[in-house]
DNA sequence: ATGTTATTGATACTGTGTCTCATATGAACG
DNA sequence: CGTTCATATGAGACACAGTATCAATAACAT
């Protein structure tokens, strides 16, 4: 996901396209796997942007209600994000690399109907996060 | 799962038992579905027990690492609890009334091992989440 | 260029959750 | 029982995460 995508996005569902909001989609470009809020404001002081605390967070959020943008609740308890596409799907997360992969609905479909059979519950929305290690960390060390 | 069974699992792990964490047993054996942390503060306050703020966390803590409360993510981002047996299973949350149903694995296997073999990802944790209304909820009201 | 309106950033504020440490208290032992 | 000592407690300080306020600013349609 590219900055100028996010900016796009924000442009086409009739947002301002501002430099703020511009500095914090290349700040979230640039971001490789899961971000906090808190990461996201500290890059921004240390790349010397002037972003203040409150325009990364209500950006982070726009980005969010878009689509642009997923948030992810680690098993810390603390609140990620990371950059994904705007359809349904879920992730699995590297506890070595915290890279997210997109994985698709695959499958969940037959499980979930059974739930709501089962439990006579209407499902109106699902949440899948799958944690564990992703091919290269395997492989190569930490890194 | 009355307050008994509680501190009776925490004195079979070795814990003491305690008069504080004998009251924070009977506020989560009290409580209907989900609450927070904030939530069994404000209940051991109005109820005039004496338990500091520290202790509540704790003990909540406690019950979560043995299992016999369970941390959910709601979709508003805060950090909820349930009450529940501990062994491995996920949870159907009720916006409505907030209870949260328990459900089996159940058919989840096959879509994790399908998601592991596409992705060349090492699973060693997930977690599901539903949301929706239970059918105590679809007939009465919001009650 | 101008006016309207959305956006920004400093700041203050409301939580949450953790830490410290002096005091209290379970439980094991005699 | 009373003694002993590791554990647990609670007050309060602290470290963050997130939100609200509001005067100043910047987009953008005209
Ligand atoms: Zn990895
Ligand atoms: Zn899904
Ligand atoms: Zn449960
Ligand atoms: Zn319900």
């Amino acid at each position: 996901m590219t900055a100028d995508a996010l900016m796009a996005s924000l442009e086409r569902a009739g947002h301002r396209v501002t430099t703020p909001r511009r500095v914090v989609a290349q700040l979230v470009a640039d971001r490789e796997g899961h971000f906090t809020a808190g990461d996201l404001v500290d890059d921004a002081r240390r790349r010397h942007t002037g972003i203040g605390r409150a325009t990364a967070f209500r950006t982070l959020e726009l980005f969010t209600e878009l689509g642009l943008v997923e948030r992810v609740d680690l098993p810390s308890g603390s609140h990620a994000y990371v950059a994904c596409e705007p359809v349904h799907h879920h992730h699995a997360i590297c506890t070595s690399c915290g890279r997210a992969l997109d994985v698709a609905e695959a499958g969940l479909g037959p499980a979930l109907d059974g739930i709501a059979r089962r439990l006579d519950f209407q499902i109106t929305s699902h949440r899948l996060e799958v944690f564990g290690v992703c091919a290269a960390c395997r492989r190569g060390a930490t890194r």
